[in-house]
DNA sequence: GCCAATTGCTTGAAGCCTAAAGAAATTTCG
DNA sequence: CGAAATTTCTTTAGGCTTCAAGCAATTGGC
């Protein structure tokens, strides 16, 4: 096989998936700025006090720290912290379980939920300015896609700590 | 019109791009993790300091601090602190400028762009890796509605703070 | 019952990150 | 020229985040 420096070795070239990475990355980056900022100046919130609230605010009855561990994605000691925050600020109700003396459930105080509420509104609009470039269809094909893509990503991630 | 709970004003339905937001998200947070525990394991190097080299390793000659920062979509402290850091570890090379005494030039070592190399040769496997089960015609369609994507969210994003 | 393994959470050390304020050098413009 | 504005970087305070180690409670054999 011959080759050149343009012409790579066409069995190991993983170029085009880097370049997607990247891309992905850029925009999560870019959003992630906007909708930070954007929390500070409106609301004086951050955006991982934001994300739990906005778990939270799905279940009345609460979820064990180790739940919201697992559906945001971060370590137990990153949420232990968070909590103890929202809790001191009036956000949050904390209470041990009674069926297990280990386990932690926390639930929205109403007027956590009330100013969630506030937020999530306004949140919900940033977004679709943040996308008011695509079309219905575009949406639905960036959904497919992505959604596809987190399988494969999803299949790799596990495959390592199972 | 009406209106009832499953049928909401379709004027102010924002839903799709939500969701969409939180897909892009999580794949991103997904893939984050899996590159993030791997370099760690292989190499004991940060997600950050990786993405750092990767911005000097295109650059012969260096890179002032602002350029790096504007590149990673980071603070200007951030950067100062990831730069002392990887100069500590003979990765970096930091000298001031001879045209202007505020700018900090910053390279890769020989060692620390040889290491470089050899962590992005396996990181590009990695990436291959995750998005494997996606064709490439996948790849190609995601790449152009996440530039659309990006260009929108810029708009969005700089209209702000110009 | 009892010991081992597991589970749920906390702690501690280190590093990452931002926003805001400040120091130093340069540029702009009257 | 010289003061004001700008640019570049650092510093500071506060918060986020991980990893690893550790403690307490529960569960699963035996």
């Amino acid at each position: 096989m011959i080759l050149d420096s343009e012409t790579k070795a066409v069995e190991s070239d993983h170029g085009d998936e880097l370049r997607l990475w990247l891309r992905l990355l850029t925009c999560t980056t870019l959003i992630e700025g906007t909708v930070r900022s954007r929390l500070r100046e409106r609301f004086d919130v951050t955006l991982p006090r934001f994300d739990l609230m906005a778990q939270l605010d799905r279940v009345p009855d609460g979820m064990t720290l180790s739940d919201v561990s697992k559906r945001m994605m971060v370590s137990n000691g990153n949420v232990t912290g968070l909590v103890e925050r929202l809790v001191e600020s009036g956000h949050l109700d904390r209470r041990t379980s009674e069926s297990d003396r280990r386990v932690q459930v926390i639930r929205l105080t109403k007027a956590g939920r009330a100013e969630f509420r506030r937020m999530a509104a306004e949140h919900e609009t940033w977004i679709a300015e943040v996308f008011s470039d695509l079309t219905p269809k575009d949406v639905r094909e960036l959904m497919r896609l992505l959604a596809k893509a987190k399988g494969s990503a999803q299949k790799c991630a596990n495959g390592r700590t199972p």
